[in-house]
DNA sequence: CTCATTCCTATAGATTGTCAATAGGTGATC
DNA sequence: GATCACCTATTGACAATCTATAGGAATGAG
């Protein structure tokens, strides 16, 4: 077993994905690659979650792709963010952030 | 309208209610004005949520609830934290740290 | 007295996102 | 040419939240 694996919160694997292909390209796996890097372990996003969420955010216009060469010389599918997906990056984030304040300050109330 | 309602992620809800029951017993509708004022009015807790949560909850053991009278003389139905359920508020508070660590520490990757 | 209003609990139905499990194709390696 | 690692993909189940709706019970207005 894992050091206690922790379950994404509904809601954030999205943000996640923007995020990580906020700087480069990448092909399915890589983003999850990159996810657990970017949260130095903590999320392990399996396939069963991160293909479906691909596919829903490239109908959303969010991501495009294309088929291409992993660096393993493999077929693989390519992500990158389009225009409309960099602005739901923006947006997406501050989300987040007003969301993380308001439960830590009511994690701190007394 | 309300200035953008903020949709709470799924998960959260659990901990708020935790939380809000920390120092006090509370009725429903205690509990979700309590959640209200902790987040500064980020979150707004509806009927419809609350209160399933709330028999998951009292089911799961967190909880326990007796009928007495609110504040304005009507009929309502109070809850307070089991021991289980202090436990519970320390475990998932402890998560929540976790979570939210991780997502800050993506989002801050170059 | 009676009618409208506010307070409080409650449920049904639908939607949505994630997980577990499984599958298959395709290069690489020996 | 058999096995392994890599990569995409789907299915079915499940759980939590939302919207919408309901109804009882105390209060207050007229």
């Amino acid at each position: 077993m894992n050091s206690k694996q922790v379950n994404l919160l509904q809601g954030t694997l999205d943000l996640l994905i923007l995020k990580s292909l906020g700087a480069a390209e990448l092909h399915g796996l890589g983003i999850s690659r990159r996810i657990e890097q970017m949260t130095q372990g903590t999320f392990l996003v399996k396939p069963g979650s991160l293909f479906p969420a691909l596919h829903r955010m490239e109908e959303a216009g969010w991501l495009s792709s294309f088929w291409g060469e992993s660096e393993n010389r493999r077929r693989a599918k390519y992500y990158r963010l389009t225009k409309a997906g960099k602005g739901q990056l923006v947006v997406e984030t501050q989300e987040w952030k007003k969301i993380s304040l308001a439960m830590n300050s009511a994690l701190e109330a007394t």
